[in-house]
DNA sequence: TTAAAATTCGACCCTCGGTTCGAAAACTAT
DNA sequence: ATAGTTTTCGAACCGAGGGTCGAATTTTAA
């Protein structure tokens, strides 16, 4: 029998671990991510983590599942507006861009772990999966309706992506400055670059 | 002693090693990537291995050195002109892109590997990332003077570089089309996205 | 032909890291 | 108090994979 607040704190516990995961990830990277070394930093012996995870690939899955779901949830209101493809698009990358300077780690893993994991296609990896695919594909298809208005340049949208995807990366990754960057700024750098092409 | 000739093998038989790895990581990703399956790809006993490289890391190492100066001695040529950024530019990115045409799995290595190899700043691990911060700050150069003459879209050049890298890795690495990419279509697609600044 | 040098590799060693075991401790409900 | 139930973790297990050893085989040079 568990009780609601056994429940509870047991979640508590979950996080705690997965923090420790996360700042395992950040000053480590993915590969050398131990259980020991996350036992360490959430404050668990080795063996307790087997309690709350039935392994180690499961806690990177978590994560994957819990971070993915909070993106798709946050972009799903804005994203019907399919009269102008550029703002929309914009507004998805802007609330994205809150998200990440939020927890810049947590995203650094989000947008990393899929690369450097264990490709395993299970059934359980398929979670977050479906979330990280909606979203590209409202991106894309936002990219192929603004290119069809001229919003955007005439180009490959999966190109266009990509080097959307490589800026947006340096964006928020790379800035040696800490400062968060402002809804204006990040504005600035994705119009310059992608936008002005209807009026061209 | 050794002949000439017997070097000569040596080197054969060092690269028949590099090969395999590569074949090996090609099938497997970096991280799967154990000694015994290069060897098996390779056509030696594991043992074999050692009396060739001292290690799996220096294998890897090697791989990048000869990669990177590979590269390196191919755009150094044509990098001098500094008249026309914008067109030195793309000549650069057009021998890069030739090159990757050539041995895309050897390119995804020189460009994948840094990240996800162990970090090691040792006396060894210095070789290829000469050549490889060379070519970035070359690169970055041209941007800057781009910039400065109005051929390329005023934006921070590190971020403009990223976003470069993100389109030029999509462009070859992405197509699902094997069809190699001319000189002409390349050319459009980075015209398309960065030019065209100069007559706004 | 033959001694030295170069090459090959099967068998072994050893560490690292994920996972399991079992027993103790802490907590809950009656 | 006491009999469960939940939580914790030290210690041990075990397979994978990098690296070593020494003896056998092949090649070279005189």
């Amino acid at each position: 029998m568990i009780s609601n607040r056994q429940a509870k704190e047991r979640e508590v516990r979950k996080e705690q671990i997965l923090k420790g995961a996360l700042k395992v990830f950040k000053q480590q990277g993915i590969e050398k991510s131990t259980m020991d070394e996350i036992a360490k930093q959430s404050d668990f012996g080795k063996a307790s983590l087997y309690y709350y995870f039935s392994s180690k690939e499961e806690i990177f899955i978590e994560l994957l599942d819990r971070g993915w779901k909070m993106i798709w949830e946050s972009i799903e209101p804005v994203i019907h507006d399919r009269n102008h493809p550029k703002d929309t698009f914009i507004n998805t990358l802007n609330i994205i861009g809150g998200l990440v300077r939020n927890d810049p780690v947590l995203f650094e893993f989000l947008f990393t772990a899929p690369k450097a994991l264990p490709a395993n296609l299970d059934e359980k990896n398929i979670e977050w999966k479906k979330y990280q695919t909606k979203m590209y594909s409202v991106l894309q298809s936002l990219l192929e309706e603004g290119i069809a208005k001229k919003e955007f340049p005439k180009m490959r949208p999966d190109l266009l992506m990509r080097a959307i995807g490589g800026l947006f990366h340096g964006l928020f990754f790379l800035g040696n400055e800490k400062k968060s960057m402002s809804r204006e700024t990040m504005e600035e750098f994705i119009t310059t670059f992608i936008g002005n092409y209807a009026t061209s």
